[in-house]
DNA sequence: CAGCTGACTTATC
DNA sequence: TGATAAGCCAGCT
């Protein structure tokens, strides 16, 4: 069971990756479904090394739906765009409706 | 080589 | 009930 201690990140990004379209979740529901709840700073991080990689990092969001890492995109309200171009409403980077777009791995897997 | 920061969350005072 | 502290892993200085 050691062999998946490294498999952090690439455990993020799968899960990231199987996020449906319209749908968007936190980084400790993630972290969690990996088994770390305390561990969601990792996930976020992970996100980090997701640039070049199918991961839509723009559906995946803090526990307030805010857009926190908006900020570590490309232009400025890239992100928010993604967001809006999927049919979630974002307002000042909050995410509106939040219970209704909210996806949770642990429970959708 | 060692310590700090960071796209967060949960628990305690 | 609101604010503060601690925890986690990996990359970076």
């Amino acid at each position: 069971m050691k062999s998946e201690t490294l498999h952090f990140f690439d455990r993020v990004y799968e899960i990231a990756k199987l996020i449906p379209y319209g749908r968007v979740t936190s980084y400790g529901a993630i972290a969690k479904y990996l088994g770390a709840a305390r561990s969601s700073r990792v996930v976020g991080y992970a996100m980090n090394g997701s640039h070049g990689k199918d991961v839509p990092a723009h559906r995946v969001v803090n526990r307030k739906g805010l857009l926190t890492g908006k900020h570590h995109f490309d232009g400025t309200n890239l992100m928010q765009q993604l967001l809006e171009s999927e049919g979630i409403i974002v307002i000042e980077n909050q995410i509106q409706d939040l219970e209704t777009v909210y996806w949770d791995p642990s429970k959708e897997l």
